[in-house]
DNA sequence: CCAAAAGTGTTACAAGTACACCCATGT
DNA sequence: ACATGGGTGTACTTGTAACACTTTTGG
């Protein structure tokens, strides 16, 4: 399917490529340093960041759209994608964010160029390894760059809102379905994966419940070797089972009548 | 906000009214007599049934516009009313449905009429009182009828898909939240209300711990009155605590870490 | 050798599951 | 009187929560 080439383009002729009216949102949400991160972009001549975003070709998929702007964006394939919400509010992106861009860039559109009217968002979340991400700063005009979870800074139009809600849906998620597998390298310890549990749901756990119930779900394997070089007594490292892994991200860890 | 007049109207000049290649369809489930019932419509020119759906307004919120179309097919407001999915497959219209009917009507369609463009449909469900409802077969175009759900017809498009989400999500939902309020009449019995989770949930339950474990839930409240002119011991009458009720809707019942 | 982090186990309480008994009503 | 369905209670199993002790390692 065919996709602008140019920035120009896009704005001009968007509407031969894509769904009028109809865009996607991504949370992608990382993890680093026992902190959970949000990438982000800037288009260089607005001031505010937003999420990662894009529209649906005409004949595309929506997830599969999400996919494709992702793997755009991070660079990465084969990512945990979770459909999060509509966002249809018909003011949400009544700002002066598309005319202020369109006139920085020099473009003249027209007062009905399509990226003015009224969009209906898919907002999306996805899970991905902090360390395969290139964040990559694709020369001067986009930048993208990893926040901290309690630092984003204001952001475009309703996408406060939309990351709001993918971390409540986030938490929720993990209470049913494995997390883990996207956000952590090949191989880590136990303490190393509560940490990433506790940052998502922002509460501590106790470290031998938690070790207990997590090994309950018959995901994990431990490894023979364990962390080395760090102080104190050496943890285990253990990884993911991805058959058991994959079965119970379909069927879900328990709970029901 | 204006809407269209007639059936010529929707067809010609839809996209004056509605936002392009964007529909509604809702899955509205009702109880009747311990089975659960979808309610489907039929355009009389047509074969097949299909769920009962329609058109965001362009500047409508999808929610909004999903309270509408049902208020338009059951006269019902304030309906239990839950998003369930996008569907977005490209091909999910491509068939013969909409030629056969535009040409049925003898309205004069062009081949890029919009209607038959792709669309995207967000789907949604709803639980109504099955007693409350007209199933409104509006003079002789539009059939609306009440099927049990193993009894449902082939559909229209991939409407049979979403019937079928939907059902799945129900089951689930009712994990997590309390479900009867907008399915059964105001007052009733705790075996009635079992038969409803045993119809939804496809299954038998325990009369005793599904009884204390829905009380656990406090959001009962027992009646003074019992069930009269039945065969065997009277029943006591229950109803919903709405205030604990739509508590226990937004916060969930329980579970997590 | 000691502070800090990690491995392992025990006990108490709450929740869920599987049953058994009694009561009321229409035939 | 009895069959049928409804109300209530109890023992058993499972899951969750709270908590203590021992082991390893770097400084």
């Amino acid at each position: 399917m065919k996709q602008p080439r140019t920035k120009k383009d896009l704005i001009l002729k968007g509407e031969d490529y894509f769904l009028p009216q109809l865009s996607v949102d991504c949370v992608i949400f990382g993890f680093h340093e026992g902190v959970l991160k949000v990438l982000l972009i800037r288009l260089a001549p607005l001031p505010q960041w937003g999420l990662v975003g894009g529209f649906i070709l005409k004949e595309e998929n929506p997830d599969a759209a999400a996919h494709r702007i992702l793997k755009e964006r991070t660079g990465l394939d084969e990512i945990f994608l979770q459909f999060l919400q509509v966002f249809g509010n018909p003011d949400r992106t009544k700002t002066d964010t598309w005319p202020v861009l369109i006139g920085k860039l020099g473009v003249q559109a027209g007062t009905n160029n399509w990226l003015l009217k009224r969009f209906v968002s898919l907002g999306y979340y996805a899970l991905v390894d902090f360390h395969e991400v290139t964040p990559g700063t694709d020369g001067s005009f986009e930048s993208c760059v990893w926040f901290d979870i309690h630092e984003i800074p204001a952001l475009l139009f309703d996408h406060r809102e939309i990351l709001d809600q993918a971390l409540e849906t986030l938490q929720l998620h993990l209470n049913y379905h494995p997390v883990g597998y996207n956000l952590l390298p090949v191989s880590f310890t136990m303490p190393e994966l509560q940490r990433l549990y506790e940052t998502i749901l922002d509460k501590k756990l106790d470290r031998r419940n938690f070790q207990r119930k997590i090994l309950s779900f018959g995901i994990l394997r431990r490894l023979k070797e364990k962390r080395k070089g760090v102080a104190h007594k050496a943890p285990y490292l253990y990884s993911f089972d991805l058959r058991k892994y994959n079965k119970a991200l379909k069927e879900g860890l328990g709970g029901g009548w």
